[in-house]
DNA sequence: CAAGCACATGAGCTGATGTCATGATAAGTC
DNA sequence: GACTTATCATGACATCAGCTCATGTGCTTG
């Protein structure tokens, strides 16, 4: 009999491209993916895909299936969403701070979404708060912060939602643009240009350089991505940020991104809520839905 | 996560009203429904159904499933089915005799919704054979034979269908007619109308009468079930049939029917179908049709 | 109030479904 | 064209979900 675990895979498989990706997004393993698949294919008698290839290409009768999937699927998320609607009637709240600065691109269509789906929920990213996010969290004045740096808390869950590589962006025509990536040392004589917030906050510091014992020669801060591109562009500095916050400059050829060690620098982003919320169904439906516009917009990432 | 399996459990269980029946249907104990319904209620936080009712009550959750069930279900037999002739291209043939005369009350519907769906597939039922109809199936003059005593054939494999009980018929007036049930040695002075075939092929005689060293004073036989009915309501004999072919009569109060010993007298009717056939896709859904259509047009009847 | 019936529940087992370790195969890379 | 590096397949082993069995509980009925 097929189940929908098998439709859940053929589209992890279509959206991720290979057995090993689709493998990591529905947290099992490559080999289970494998035999999971085999097994569904001996009991249908046919094949559904073609793994010669890259991306894998789907048979007809695996792309029934994935037109199925893409039929049940949604109805499946509405009625659990239905479900779980009629269980607790008492109005939700969402109310977010985010501690990444370069997080709307996906944050903000994952918010349009939400507020399609679960109107009820009274969803806000209060502006000027001068408050530390994480306490406000534990003493319910937010719901949810996204972080990169989990800080243990009573009543606060961390629910990773991904992992991502800190690349460092460099102008053009610097000379370590063509590197695949760089030691810590190769900082020493550098501007480094960061947000403005506590240096123990930044994985550049806590990961990178702290570790190797360097300090930039200079370190200088800038509010939003866009002026700290301006600045690496102008060849006044470097800056490391997420991959995802940099293809856009990539893509236009603005600055240059070079590795931050032979492994790369990897972090992974959190959603922090509190324990209480880890049920909310709007909430569990939020995370998911978060995640999964996370894949869809940013390109480079892995899940958690 | 929400999995097929439930769905079609709930739909079972609507289909059935009770647990208990409705495991027979899937095939499993009651024990495991119990099991099964409160693993998924306590995952989705609220109850599915209110047991102690009967025919069991769905709550508005378990409506809003039920719901989803029968959207999706549907979509799963159709994407099968599609999948199932994306494999094999040749056109099959489905030719069929049915020993069983009274058995075109559920066959006519479940050869309608198969003529739909399986348009390139040629099914009869040639009339006029004077041959035998299992060495017919085995020698492929024919495909699928129903029947109640399936013989060790070989090459031949017999799907049992369902179960079902003979009553015995008997005119309103007649002095058995109150009986609950009756024992074989009362049948020694009636006359009793069977269909023209061999004793060997009439449970009556095989399972009932036989045993118990017992011949009924007469016998006379009938092609169609509405004459042996006319006989029977003008109090010239009596006769066994399944449960199921008498209903209608019953209902509109022409005879009376009584239960053949103590426990009753059950058989399984088979279709008995060539092992190649067994996995031709149009085939199991041939099956699974006509089984689904039974339980739904008869009444009385049990799973295999 | 005993008997019958339907559902619940706990223990225990088993097969389906995973992981791990390894091998085969194809696609770059020098 | 060997070497490297990726992906997928495969067999052996492990684990756990999901089943059965045996029994308990509560409701209905005569």
């Amino acid at each position: 009999m097929i189940e929908l675990r098998h439709l859940r895979t053929l589209v992890a498989l279509r959206d991720a491209g290979s057995l090993v990706e689709a493998a990591e997004r529905v947290h099992l393993t490559q080999s289970a993916l494998s035999h999971q698949i085999k097994d569904l294919e001996e009991r249908l008698g046919t094949a559904l895909f073609v793994r010669k290839s890259r991306p894998v290409e789907f048979t007809r009768a695996g792309q029934r299936l994935l037109t199925l999937a893409e039929q049940v699927l949604p109805l499946v998320r509405m009625a659990e969403r239905d479900v779980a609607r009629l269980i607790g009637h008492e109005p939700g709240r969402l109310h977010m701070a985010i501690e990444c600065h370069s997080c709307f691109q996906w944050l903000m269509p994952t918010i349009d979404y939400f507020r399609d789906h679960w109107p009820e929920v009274e969803i806000d990213i209060p502006g000027g708060h001068h408050f530390d996010p994480l306490p406000a969290l534990a003493r319910e004045q937010l719901d949810l912060v996204i972080t990169a740096d989990p800080q243990p808390l009573a009543g606060v869950y961390y629910e990773p939602l991904f992992r991502y590589e800190g690349l460092l962006a460099v102008a053009r025509q610097h000379r370590l643009a063509d590197h695949a990536f760089i030691e810590p040392a190769e900082l020493a004589e550098e501007t480094l240009i960061t947000y403005p917030v506590e240096r123990a906050r930044l994985d550049v510091f806590t990961q990178f350089l702290d570790p190797a014992g360097v300090r930039p020669r200079e370190i200088r801060t800038a509010e939003l991505t866009i002026m700290m591109m301006q600045l690496v562009a102008s060849g006044r500095g470097v800056c490391a940020l997420p991959n995802w916050a940099l293809t856009e400059y990539l893509e236009r050829d603005y600055v240059k991104a070079v590795g931050l060690g032979e492994t790369g620098m990897w972090s992974t982003l959190y959603a922090a809520i509190r324990d209480e919320s880890r049920e909310q169904p709007w909430m569990e439906d939020f995370l998911r839905t978060a995640r999964e516009t996370s894949f869809a917009v940013l390109e480079g990432i892995k899940p958690a």
